[in-house]
DNA sequence: TGTACATCAGTGAACGCGCGTTCACTGATGTAC
DNA sequence: TGTACATCAGTGAACGCGCGTTCACTGATGTAC
């Protein structure tokens, strides 16, 4: 063979990077096949050697901005009982840094309003990254709080997503405080 | 003249109408000039004597979109006091109903995430609108809860938005309900 | 009253462009004999 | 050991399609004289 054996799960990972550095970025439907390819150095006509079209390459792509969120938030809460996880969870997630950084930010806040639209492989990914999600804060939950992960990830969405439409940046702030107190209060570590 | 005086400005509103209709249903990038006008029960390239370009319509269209639900909300509440109309909000927002049906529901449900990649003019006019509903939320609230009216936003369409994504039905339920309190509590409706 | 001209909402062909997808080909290397 | 052939990631031209936008034209009616 002309490259090595790993060569081509390589190639694929990469693209699968630069996809989902896109579709953060732009959404499903900003992200180009032939712009995912230049950015990794070679051309659009091998793309199809690794994915068999670009909806699959958006499933993907959300699944690894998933997986890459869901990494970095275990390895800043790596440690902590529930309510420390919570609360540093909170203070990452419903920040100014998060509402000016969709780039880098979680998929929710980013795709939400558009994913309903999207085809059934691509919504299905989306919905394991949800679920992934809610389980991650559920764990963290004191028992009989559990069942409200759902609506606390919604929260904290929603207020990042909102504070993106604001363009007063101090009104924005106050929202997001807001949020970061309601956030606490529901979880019960602020009275 | 052939047409009566106000035929033109009648075809504008019917245009802008349909337009109105799609964006809530597909977004802003869902919405097609041809398509469009083919509604109306003209052809695409008439569409110019009336906006100036696709991205004017978008706009225009979002502000009638805000508009439509703004009227709505008011009708339903119209006669209320702050809190009877705070509690018929939420229960008209926070809903099964409203999260099945984005086509006939609040833009900012469905174009939050997308919006912030729009050109200037949709943001401006996707902001005028969450900023109306903003103060509506302002007007019923008590004064020592004013401030909270954003926040509350963010809560209500991150439940409707997120409830999207979950295909169970009772997991959503649940989710929709448990927003229902929380914002009711921080309102102050109820303890 | 009649005729020539202006007006203007709407028509539909055409253009340009971006983009997903296909496909014949390349060229380096491994394998069969 | 040498030669012919197979393999396969990647190339790049080409195709089809949708879509926003332009533009010469239509045709009904109002207006000037």
């Amino acid at each position: 063979m002309r490259y090595s054996d790993t060569h081509k799960e390589e190639t694929r990972k990469k693209v699968l990077k630069a996809a989902a550095k896109a579709v953060r970025a732009k959404g499903p439907d900003g992200v180009g096949v032939a712009e995912i390819m230049a950015e990794v150095g070679l051309t659009h006509g091998g793309f199809y050697a690794h994915f068999p079209n670009k909806e699959a390459l958006v499933a993907a792509a959300i699944d690894e901005a998933f997986g890459q969120s869901g990494r970095r938030f275990e390895r800043l809460t790596g440690g902590m009982d529930g309510r420390e996880a919570l609360s540093t969870f909170v203070d990452l997630y419903v920040t100014r840094e998060h509402r000016d950084h969709p780039e880098r930010g979680c998929p929710i806040a980013t795709l939400s309003s558009e994913l309903p639209r999207q085809g059934q492989p691509v919504r299905e990914a989306y919905e394991r990254g949800v679920q992934a999600l809610i389980g991650r804060l559920t764990r963290w939950l004191p028992d009989e709080r559990k069942g409200l992960a759902a609506s606390l990830l919604a929260e904290m969405a929603g207020a990042v997503s909102l504070s993106r439409a604001i363009s007063d940046g101090a009104a924005a702030d106050q929202l997001l405080a807001d949020a970061r107190r309601s956030l606490k209060l529901r979880m019960g570590i602020v009275q």
